[in-house]
Parts: structure tokens; sequence; C-alpha cells
DNA sequence: AGGCTATATGAACAAGTGTTCAGATAGAAG
DNA sequence: CTTCTATCTGAACACTTGTTCATATAGCCT
């Protein structure tokens, strides 16, 4: 037996990062074999040097995929005038993005310390210039009077991680709609920041 | 050889349990051999099993004492008059508990999906347990007329990860004191969930 | 001093790990 | 039909894994 019928690497190529990605996520990059990967896919371990170099360059991929992608699909949006609008289309961007993807954000996360320290480095670079986007929109905001924070560093972050939390309790198909969803939070991220009316 | 000089449970069961703790939070559980725990320690492998029956147990072991003394601890604290100081005293609670224990947090957290069934049910009961705490301060306040909130449950979830977020990035020692943290994270807890002033 | 129990060693077990590679077949190119 | 390359198999490699157990010593009790 060798080449097996109707194989291209077309094919297995994107089915193998799949079930990386879906078995990474589930278990943890440490605790799934290459040979499961294999097994998912339906091929013997070797084929996958075929395809990556390493198990551990299989994950970095993944998350660098990712986070391009994130950074990418973020660029194309549009950037209206005045930061509450920005931040409005920043809530409900992220929380979208981000619940179409809950694998790849999972991993992106949690495995980190499984990366080697250059590909940490790496995909840390990508984190970061991601969130300096709201970074930039709080201190324009504050810089408007429209905002008020007294660290806008430390309010990205808590800002990011209340909306990262939605992916671990969302699911399609719940007793929200995804629109629900995305007005709570933004209500919440708006009132966490927003300069307080004269009372 | 055999029995070692001056060997005795008292010392050797705390300091496995401190060695998996650390490794687990730096490596995670799957990556980490019970062999490296042993060393760690000064032990030889076997010895590890005169403390635990398994390496899962030894997991479940942290995680569970970890989420009873997070819940004993909230026990013991007041409960003031008035839902915005509860939410003040649980915010505050909250943050320093969680600063003073990143390991146990963190693997608390991240091993989640390296629990048997059993024990995944088990914790999240444990942890259930603890964000009612917080939620019902939330109704409190909603009945008060004090918060704003169109669901508590989610408003629960989006509070607490936010308040976890600060755990990836403090260290004592850095720009802010605790207090500074604490008095900045409670800031944007009471405005995500008050009531506006009237305008 | 003698006996008892707590606590460790060290070797062994079967199974699983990531990775490599020669060889075989499939499909495309000539 | 032949040749060439892309793709996969199957076996092998040297190690590591969690767990068990017979055995030995340390320290306490009488």
């Amino acid at each position: 037996m060798a080449r097996t019928q109707g194989s291209s690497s077309d094919v297995t190529g994107p089915r193998i990062r799949d079930a990386a990605l879906q078995l990474f996520a589930r278990h943890g990059y440490a605790a799934v074999s290459m040979r499961q990967i294999a097994a998912e896919v339906g091929v013997q371990v070797g084929a996958l040097y075929n395809y990556t170099s390493d198990k551990q360059s299989l994950l970095f991929n993944l998350m660098e995929t990712h986070l391009a992608e994130l950074i990418d699909a973020r660029g194309e949006r549009p950037w209206p005038e005045g930061a509450l609008a920005r931040l409005e289309d920043f809530v409900r961007f992220h929380i979208r993005f981000h619940l179409e993807r809950l694998d790849a954000v999972f991993i992106a996360y949690m495995e980190l310390r499984n990366l080697t320290p250059e590909n940490f480095a790496a995909v840390e670079a990508l984190r970061r210039r991601y969130e300096d986007v709201l970074e930039t929109i709080l201190r324009d905001g504050v810089a408007e009077g429209v905002f008020d924070v007294p660290d806008p560093k430390i309010a990205t972050l808590a800002v990011i991680a209340m909306l990262n939390g939605v992916n671990t309790w969302y699911r399609s198909g719940g007793r929200l709609s995804l629109d629900e969803v995305e007005t709570i939070y933004l209500d919440m991220a708006r009132r966490a920041v927003l300069a307080r009316a004269p009372v």
C-alpha cells in the first residue's frame, strides 16, 4: 500500500488543520498525539509530516493564522466619526468574530505556554497589535471628553477580558440571539468607560 | 536504600502539592509527568503514590481545595447593608483573593478539560456556588433600584470575567498598588451595572 | 533492645510518544 | 505506454508515560 486513491494535498492539508484545531481545543495540545490527529483525518501518522515539520509548528500555525485573520478582519471595518461609535463597532465586531471561531480563540489563549519562546513572542506581538486598536479608541474618547478612564491600558484589558467571557457560555440557538448578546455587552462596556453624565 | 532520613508525610505531602501546583500552572497538567513532580520534590516517582492514588486525583484535589477555600473565605466576609456596598466588598475580595493565588486560579480554569466527568461536575458545582453570590448581589441591587442590568446571570459572568482578567497582567511591585487596581476595577464594575443617574 | 509502622527506593511493566524513512502506489505529463 | 512526481503506508527508532510492588530503612512505641 502507498498513495491512496483520491489523495490530494488540497484536501488533506485543510483536513489536518481542522482536525488539529478541534482536538487541541477539546483536549489540549499536550494531550493530543499526532496519531490521534492522523486517525481523525483517516491517514497514517507519517503522512502528517508532509504538511508540517513539527507538532509545534502545527500549533503555531493555527494560532498565527487565527490572529492574522482577526487583525485583517478588524482592519476592514469602518472607522466612524467619534470614539463612541468606534467603540460600538469594535465591541460588535469582537463578539461576533470570536463567537464564530470558538476553537481557534480557545487555542490562541490556552496554548500560549506550549509555544517555544520565539513562537510565543510572535503570537504576543500580534495580540498586542489587536489590543492597540481598542486602546486607541479609548484614548481618543478621553481626548474627546466622552470617555473617562483613569488608565486606558488597563481599561483595554478589562474590556477585552469581559468580552472574551462571552465565549465561555454563549452557544447559538440559546435563549438570547447573537444581536441581543452584542447589545448587552456593548451596554456594559460603554458604561464602564463612559464619562458620567452631569448629575 | 528505602525510607530516607528525616522523611515525614507532614513535609512531603505539602511539598508534593506545591510542586504539582507550580508545574501544572506553568506547563499544563498533560505536559507534566509524575517524574517531574517527584524530581521537584526530590524523591522517586513511586513515593508520590503514598500521597495520591492517581495523577488525576492530584489535579482534582488541588482544584477542589482551592474552590473550597474561595467559598469559605467569601463566606467570612461582611454582608453590609445595600447592594452597592456588597458589590464593593465582593470586587475587592475577589481581586485580592485571586491575585494571592495565581497558580491555583490558573489551574482551576485551564485544566477543567483534563478532569474526568465526575470531577468536572464537582468543580463546576463549586464554581457555581461562588458565582451565585455575585448574582444575588446584582439581583438585590435591581430590586433596590440601584442597579440596572437586563440579565443578571450574564452580568455576573461578564463582571467576573472582567475581574479575572487582572490575573493575566498584574504582578505585585508593578506600576500600580493592589489597592489602586482594586479601585479601578471596582469603578468599572460599578459603572457597568449601576442604574443611570437621572440626566 | 525488639517490634511495628510509616515512608521511601529502584526496578519493572505495557503502552504510548514524536519523528524518520525506504518503498509503494496514484495521477499527471510527455 | 512510460516516466515523473505527489502522496501515502508500514515499520522502526529511541524515549517517555502512569502505575505497581517487593524490599529496605527511619523513627516511634513498649
